[in-house]
DNA sequence: TTGACTCTAGATCGATCGTTCGGTTAGCAT
DNA sequence: ATGCTAACCGAACGATCGATCTAGAGTCAA
């Protein structure tokens, strides 16, 4: 675990932190800093402006997750076998990375245009790392839908709802939970 | 089409147009104000506060969603045809209250308890809703799953994930994106 | 020793925030 | 006529917003 050891990583975990809690626009730089314990001159040093921060966060989170989806799925076996792990992969990172997964489908309203397509290239470049492995599935005639895109859409849909309403601290653990969600979305492309 | 004859409901309408377009913490009472070509006070005598004016939204639009479903549901049928009317009414319904859905998921950090707590409410009817139908679906013996309120959570996200990505400019047509995701959700659950 | 650069702090800017207040209409019952 | 009430307005409140400016402290090369 590489904690942060620089006032700048320090500033983009709290602000991980509170966007995810109270969203863009609920969350001040003075929130920020007085979390952080640092002057908000800093934000403007480190990240430019608020927006800079944000995108900095969306960034290293999302580049993160797509590098383990892709290492995790591009594993030896069948093409079904690594669907599967990649699904698995995704419902087990949205868990421990409840805070940067949020972020992301939050406050897309609030940014630049650039912000904003950034943001929707990162979210795309996931859909494809999906669509993919749905054409492979395809082409191995295992799987029955006409259009991957929306299969795609619809899986994400899935996992990303599981992070909305799944709380560990429930009666329903998460071995079993994941199990289940994997069945829903195998069952719903074939 | 009953239009809005009072100041209190083109300040609701125009609120729901903003807070779906900018979010909750990023709409101004002025802002909504503006747009209706009224002053600030009418919201505070109106709704209280600003949080009143969401919780207002909230409330219409959520009893308004629960009640189609349930007429569209609760026509004669086979258990099947009934489960599938409610999801393509459901489809069919976020595409015409796109603005409604969204601020349901939207802003729910900035409420207080109390407005949390009802929205949270209204969710859970929704989610109720198709956990009955599953049940029945359960009873007659024609799907296969373990726990109701998974699947229904796995559908909610499919069905409230298509108002995010689906487009009505984009190259596909509603008709045909609408039968694609009820095909995933029906074989999802069989 | 000097100069350049990085990181940090504090004060402060104008703008905007949600909210409150006092006052003005218009309609309607008594 | 008179009084009550809902519906409206504009001005203003204190607080907070994102952002800027100046400057001090530390490091390292020349």
């Amino acid at each position: 675990m590489a904690g942060p050891n620089s006032g700048k990583d320090k500033l983009a975990l709290n602000a991980l932190e509170l966007f995810a809690e109270r969203g863009f626009a609920g969350t001040s730089i003075r929130d920020i800093a007085k979390a952080t314990g640092l002057s908000i001159s800093n934000i403007y040093h480190h990240f430019g402006n608020k927006e800079g921060l944000l995108l900095a966060i969306l960034k290293t989170s999302s580049e993160r997750l797509l590098r383990e989806l892709q290492e995790a799925s591009n594993q030896p076996g069948t093409p079904i076998e690594r669907f599967k792990k990649l699904v698995q992969t995704h419902l087990q990172l949205s868990r421990g990375l409840r805070k940067e997964a949020k972020i992301f489908f939050l406050d897309e309203e609030h940014l630049s245009p650039e912000g904003y397509r950034a943001n929707l290239t990162y979210q795309r470049e996931i859909l494809d790392l999906y669509r993919k492995h749905l054409m492979a599935l395809q082409e191995a005639g295992e799987v029955n839908f006409k259009s991957p895109t929306i299969a795609a859409f619809n899986i994400l849909g899935v996992v990303n709802w599981h992070l909305r309403w799944y709380r560990s601290e429930g009666q329903m653990s998460f071995e079993e939970t994941s199990r289940e969600v994997t069945e829903f979305i195998l069952h719903g492309i074939s």
